[in-house]
DNA sequence: TTTTACTATGCATATGTATGCAAATTGGTT
DNA sequence: AACCAATTTGCATACATATGCATAGTAAAA
C-alpha cells in the first residue's frame, strides 16, 4: 500500500434536517377537496376513462394544492403490472454496454417506465436477483450480455413475465432476441481484409461458447476457406483489454508472419494494437486491426480503430418496441430480429495490395 | 450514410408461448396450505416476529410447494417503504462513473435492494423521473454527478426521502455528502508537479461552476502561489475526451512553454495526451499529463497515465452506511464525509531536475 | 390441580388505487 | 315539458400484505 486511506469526518450544524412529516396526500385527500369521490379521482389519473372537463379542471387544481401524486405500489397491486423493467447486463464497465444502458434509458424513460438495473458478476444471474424482480413485478426484462446463461430467462417467463434477449442468440430460446448479424459481418470484415490483400489471419474472439462468438467464427472461417486461406489463427479472449493485450502478444511473439488481427469486440482490439506496438511493430504497417463495436474510444487519435459498428439505436428501438408488444399481451411467436451494421473505416487496416 | 441499415426478420415457429396463466399464490394460499392463518405467514416472511419453528417449517414447505413469494407492492403499500434505491447519474458513458455504478449495485445487491437507474443527460434531473422514484417510495436515493443541480434534493427531502450526495459537495445543502478530498489532492498533485521540476503550469478542469472544480483550482493555485508561480493556464473542459483535446491543442499552439497539463479527470487527460502526440510533441518529455480517477484506461500501454486514485470502493461503502442510517431513521445532522486518495505514479509525468 | 406469566397465534383492519355496476346527470329530440 | 339515449359519476369491493389487540396455548410456579 502506497499512503494510508484517511477519512475523517466532519458534521456540521446546518438546519436540522426537516423532520417534517409531511402528509402523504391519498386520492381520497383530493377527491374531498375537489368535491368529487375518491374514483373519479382515480380515472383522471389513470387516464383511461373519460371524465367530464369541469370535473377534470378541479380535480388538477385539488391535486396540485396538495401536491399530490398517485401511489405506485398500489396501482401496482391492484392492476398486477408495474412500471418497472428489469435490465440485466454483465459488465456495465464495458464501454459498449454503457452505452446500451444509456440508450436503453432514455427511451424507457421517454415511456413513463423505469430502469431496475441488475449487473451480474459471473454467467449467471443471482437468484436472489430473480426473486427481487419478480416480487416487484416487473412488466418486463430484458437481458442484454453475450454471456448470461438461459435458466433465468425461463424463470421470467413461467412466471409470466415478458422478457427480450439483446445481443444473443441461442437457438432454443423461447425469447424474443435482438442483436446484430455476426454472421455477416463478420463475411465482410473478412473479405475486406482479403480484398486489402491480407493472407496471414488471427481472430481474437470472445467466450468461445456463445452464439457471438460462434456465428462470427463461421463466417470469418467461410470466407477464408472460399478464399483459399485455410490457416486461422484463433484464441479466445473475454472482451477485455487484458485479454486482446495477452493475446495478441503471444501471437505476435510465436507467428511472425500474422499480418492482422480480428478482434471480438473494440476493447480486445486496442488492447492488440498496445501489444504490437508495444513489441515495437507498426499498426497498420505491420499488422492490421480490426475491431467490433465502434465505441467511442475506437475514434480516439491515438488508436483510429477501424471496426464494424452495430446499428446501437436501432438494436435498442427494435428490443423496446418488441418488448412493449409482449407486454401488452400480443404474445406471439418469439422474435428474432436480426440487424445489419456497417464498416467503419479509419487507418488500423493497410492496402497490402501495393504496386 | 455509408450502407442503408437494414433489418429482417424470422419467426420461429418454436413453442408458442407459455401462455399459461399461471395462478398467482398468495400468503393466503400458503396459509390455508400449512392450515394456519395469513398473519402468521406473514410473520415468517417479514422476519421481524417470532413464529414457532413447527409452524415455521410447515409454512416454508407449504411456500415451497406453491413457490410462494411475497409481492412487493403489497408490502411496501402497507409499510410505505420498499427496497429501492434511486441512483441518479449524469454520463454513464464516463468509465468512472460505470465503476461507480457496478459497486454499488454490488452494495446494494447484497443488502436486497434494488437500484433504480436514472441517467440525466443534463445538469437537472427530469421533473418526471423525480416523481416517479416519488411515486414508487424508494428508500432513498443516490445522487453521483458533479453537475446535477440541487433542486431536485430538495424534492427528495421535502418528501421525507433520504439522499446522499455522491462525489459532489454544495455547502448550503441539507443532505450528507461523501467525496475525494478535491482541494488536498489538487495541493498534492501540485507539489509533486513542481517537486519534479514543472514551472509552467495549465489545468484543464470539468465545468467550472461545481465544487469539484473550484476546490481543485484552489488547491492547485495555493500550491503555486507559495512556490512563486502566478501564472496558470486555466480552461474549462466537460470532462469528455473531444474537450481535452481540443482545449490541449489549443494551449499547445499558443503556449509553447507549458511543461505540465493537468485534467480534470483521466478521460480529459487522455484527450490531452493525444493532442500533445498529435502536435508531434512528445508525453511526458516535453509535456508532462496528469489526471484525475485512475480509471481502467489510463492504465493502458498507449497511457500510462499518472494520476490521483479516488478510494472509490470506500467512497461508495459510506454512502451506503450513511444513507442506510437516514433510511432507518437515525435522521442526525447532515454529514460531510471527505476521503483522501492517493497518487498512482506511471509514465506521464517527468522530472525535470535533471543534472 | 390451579394459578401465573409469558409466548405464539388469529382476528380484524389498514394501506391507496382501479373498476364493474348501478345511479345520476346531461343533452338532444319530440 | 317530457322522454330517451348517452355519458359521467359514485358506491362498493378487491388487490396482498402487515400489525395492534385479544385470545389461545404452553410452561413454570405454587
Amino acid at each position: 500500500m502506497f499512503f494510508s486511506i484517511q477519512v475523517y469526518i466532519f458534521v456540521f450544524e446546518f438546519m436540522s434536517k426537516s423532520n417534517i412529516t409531511k402528509k402523504h396526500y391519498t386520492s381520497h385527500d383530493v377527491a374531498e377537496l375537489a368535491g368529487v369521490s375518491q374514483a373519479t379521482v382515480s380515472r383522471v389519473f389513470a387516464g383511461n376513462t373519460k371524465v367530464s372537463e369541469k370535473k377534470r379542471n378541479q380535480i388538477m387544481e385539488a391535486a396540485r394544492k396538495l401536491n399530490y401524486r398517485p401511489n405506485a405500489h398500489a396501482r401496482s397491486l391492484i392492476t398486477r403490472r408495474s412500471m418497472l423493467i428489469g435490465i440485466v447486463m454483465r459488465t456495465i464497465r464495458n464501454p459498449f454496454y454503457s452505452a446500451v444502458l444509456e440508450i436503453f434509458h432514455n427511451r424507457f424513460s421517454a415511456l413513463g417506465y423505469h430502469l431496475i438495473f441488475i449487473n451480474s458478476e459471473n454467467e449467471h444471474i443471482e437468484e436472489s436477483e430473480i426473486h427481487k424482480l419478480l416480487e416487484y413485478n416487473v412488466a418486463g426484462v430484458i437481458i442484454s450480455d453475450a454471456l448470461l446463461t438461459q435458466d433465468a430467462e425461463e424463470r421470467f417467463r413461467e412466471n409470466g413475465i415478458a422478457v427480450v434477449i439483446f445481443n444473443r442468440y441461442a437457438d432454443n430460446s423461447a425469447n424474443s432476441v435482438v442483436l446484430c448479424d455476426n454472421y455477416l459481418s463478420a463475411k465482410q470484415i473478412a473479405t475486406y481484409l482479403l480484398k486489402t490483400g491480407h493472407r496471414h489471419f488471427a481472430y481474437i474472439s470472445g467466450p468461445p461458447h456463445t452464439s457471438i462468438s460462434q456465428d462470427r467464427l463461421r463466417g470469418f472461417r467461410e470466407v477464408l476457406d472460399e478464399n483459399g486461406v485455410s490457416k486461422l489463427h484463433l484464441e479466445a479472449g473475454d472482451y477485455t483489454y487484458d485479454s486482446g493485450f495477452q493475446l495478441a502478444q503471444e501471437l505476435m511473439m510465436n507467428n511472425k508472419d500474422i499480418d492482422c488481427i480480428f478482434g471480438g469486440n473494440d476493447i480486445i482490439a486496442l488492447g492488440v494494437m498496445d501489444a504490437i506496438r508495444n513489441l515495437g511493430f507498426d499498426v497498420p504497417h505491420d499488422v492490421s486491426v480490426i475491431g467490433f463495436d465502434n465505441i467511442r474510444m475506437s475514434n480516439w487519435t491515438s488508436y483510429n480503430l477501424t471496426t464494424w459498428e452495430q446499428p446501437l439505436e436501432g438494436m435498442v428501438d427494435n428490443t423496446v418496441a418488441i418488448l412493449l408488444e409482449e407486454i401488452n399481451g400480443k404474445i406471439g411467436k418469439p422474435k428474432k430480429l436480426v440487424m445489419k451494421g456497417r464498416l467503419v473505416i479509419r487507418n488500423t487496416v493497410r492496402n497490402r495490395n501495393a504496386g
